[in-house]
DNA sequence: CGTCCAGGTCTAC
DNA sequence: GGTAGACCTGGACGC
């Protein structure tokens, strides 16, 4: 919530589409770590909404430290990476039923655990430290994390350059501009002119209708 | 009961 | 650089 998007309402309120947004729309909201909104948005990869929820909730319930988190299991924190670390792919795909993103978990939760990704910097580091295009580069290098995931964390981040692509988005914004597809490309154009914030514009355009008015 | 596919990614041409 | 195919799961849908 701390986010200066003025920049972003001054191009917003020039857009007939966006102008509504100007009056203080605008954020993704992350999770405490990053590295839980990495593992949140793996899961929300090629599969549906309900075993996005699952997945997540199986692991809080199973791996999520209730100390920290308040009274009772409903209220975990979520896992950290050490305790994802602890446990073997057959955890994740057995119990997690995470399928296929099993080893992605453990080749992630080892290699935050030991120290040789740091994914918590992504979160203090100003733009000019490192900007963008390395941020989804290293993003991009997770395992089970591409174009699609990278944009998605990286909105949670206050990164919102990118365009989260994917098979609601894509629908969503051709069924408001009543056709029956766009291509990528003509959306990337069509957002082009926010420039850093191009991403959110193109977010807060397909979920407007989330927004009671 | 088989097929399709949902808030994709990765590998191999 | 662009693109088929494979990949777990589980709910929806057709037969």
């Amino acid at each position: 919530m701390d986010q200066d998007l003025s920049g972003f309402y001054e191009k917003a309120s020039a857009d007939p589409d966006l102008a509504w947004a100007a009056a203080g729309a605008g954020r993704m909201l992350g999770s405490p770590s990053v590295f839980e909104d990495v593992v949140k948005t793996i899961c929300t990869t090629n599969c549906s909404w309900g075993l996005t929820t699952k997945m997540v909730r199986e692991l809080v319930a199973q791996l999520g430290d209730p100390a920290t988190g308040g009274d009772g299991p409903l209220t975990n924190a979520f896992p950290t990476p050490a305790a994802m670390a602890a446990q073997p792919e057959s955890f994740y795909r057995e119990v997690v039923r995470a399928g296929y993103r099993a080893p992605h978990f453990v080749t992630l939760s080892r290699a935050v655990a030991a120290g040789d990704v740091d994914l918590e910097s992504l979160a203090v580091a100003s733009f000019a430290e490192i900007p963008d295009e390395e941020v989804e580069r290293r993003l991009i290098q997770l395992p089970g994390i591409g174009p699609y995931a990278a944009a998605h964390v990286m909105m949670t981040l206050g990164r919102n350059s990118r365009l989260i692509l994917d098979s609601w988005t894509r629908p969503k914004y051709a069924r408001l501009l009543g056709k029956r597809s766009v291509s990528d490309a003509a959306i990337l154009r069509r957002f082009r002119r926010f420039d850093e914030h191009a991403g959110l514009a193109f977010w807060l355009f397909v979920t407007r209708d989330w927004i009671a008015d």
